[in-house]
DNA sequence: GGCATCATATTGTCGGACAATCAGACACGC
DNA sequence: GCGTGTCTGATTGTCCGACAATATGATGCC
């Protein structure tokens, strides 16, 4: 019958209003916000009620700090900001390995079929260089993790589609911890996720979106099946690590 | 040579270690926080310092209020929430619709198939209702639009995949404007939606992977084609609006 | 032009204050 | 019993004022 009445506090007005500006692009990025007192002032507001609003705006990557600085810039929300609140979700709400990978399996053809119609010829070296750096690196088990997730970050650069770069973040995120498990405890698997990886890039740098998909879709599933053989319950639920700059 | 050496503000190193408790489940859900007095007695900081630390967790869904109440309870981040950041962070990344569009492409015949392998009874049902919901609302185009983006929702929440879930949200949040142009511009989009949903509940319902994931592609790949009959611009960069509570 | 020096502005944090209002207890009338 | 007033205490939202640490920008010097 009746509409709650609206009501919000001076700190979530202040930090819409700002918002707002940021995505009307009013406030560009890079730019350097107004000082906390200034904005006190213009919102008649407390700087205190300034303050929570900017923590708010924070958190969600609109705004961020210079190495050192002090002033707040105007910034957009990076990879890891976003793919920080969105793994940070997923593993509240319970999901399990298994559904990551499910995500993969689904994204990830897709992704390689872009990459494969549209990559430029910067991006197809940069892809070509992840792929060297995973082969070149022999043993060290944390590096070899790393270079996985970064030739899936490469290709979504390839394929220049900001969404497949967001979400990309998140899943690999997710699927390191197990991965890791993955490299340590089965033999073939380096052998198979380079000449996956191989044959990728060769389809990616001819252009053949069919077989940049197939391939990946090969690549993908042999992790499900390096899983099976890594002895790594399917239903385990991901975890999100706390950021280990709140070292207290 | 060196790393940078740490450093953090208080309301960030409070924050921090409020969310790893949370992520630890140590606080668990629905759970009151203590009030801001005691969290600054136990922490051994000022009041607006914990305030500020709350705004942060606050904005990242970590913490909500009851309606109309005044305590903190511990909650996860709702689809909103992670879809509002996400699509957010889009909009600033200049995401364009058709982007967005292929990562929808990308995505939806993966959670078709999985609904169809995984779909419970219920499911079913709540999927069904939901074509059925659609095919009832004509004329009103933004009930229509709702209705579609509902279809999706529902198709994710049988795949029972929360990765599946708490993507749709940014997708369809971002393609619903365009969505409802092609609803308004395009007279025979409407009759090919209600059938390509049929399809794909009848795949489901026999429990038919490929079929869905196919009538699914079908299903998004009419979707570019509206798009095109529509004469709307691909390259057109999708827009946040701002939340609508914040009305000063 | 590049570099050391210094004054100023700005942030991080604190303490205290007060109004609004939410939650729970309690009594009252039907 | 259930719904309705009334009261009290606790809690949040907001304000004010203060101060140390330090980033920023101007200044003068070579």
């Amino acid at each position: 019958m009746f509409q709650p009445v609206a009501y919000a506090p001076a700190y979530l007005r202040v930090s819409e209003a700002i918002r707002a500006r940021i995505l009307r692009r009013e406030l560009a990025e890079g730019e350097a916000l107004p000082t906390e007192t200034e904005l006190a002032r213009q919102f008649e507001v407390n700087r205190s009620t300034v303050r929570e609003a900017l923590r708010k705006l924070e958190s969600a990557g609109l705004l961020g700090r210079r190495r050192g600085g002090k002033r707040l810039y105007v910034t957009r929300p990076t990879r890891e900001a976003v793919g920080g609140g969105l793994s940070q979700a997923l593993a509240l709400h319970r999901a399990r390995v298994i559904d990551v990978w499910e995500a993969l399996q689904a994204v990830q053809p897709g992704i390689a079929a872009a990459a494969a119609t549209r990559r430029s010829k910067a991006a197809l070296a940069k892809l070509t260089a992840a792929a060297g750096r995973y082969a070149a690196c022999k043993g060290e088990r944390q590096a070899a993790v790393t270079e996985v997730a970064a030739f899936f970050d490469a290709l979504a650069e390839a394929a220049a589609n900001p969404v497949f770069m967001l979400l990309n973040e998140p899943m690999l995120r997710l699927l390191k911890p197990s991965l890791a498990e993955i490299i340590d405890r089965v033999p073939q698997a380096r052998a198979r996720i380079e000449a996956a990886q191989r044959e990728i890039v060769a389809a990616v740098a001819a252009r053949d979106a069919k077989a940049a998909a197939e391939w990946m879709t090969r690549h993908t599933r042999d992790f499900r099946r390096g899983y099976e053989v890594a002895g790594i319950d399917l239903a385990t639920e991901v975890a999100e690590a706390p950021v280990a700059s709140a070292v207290s």
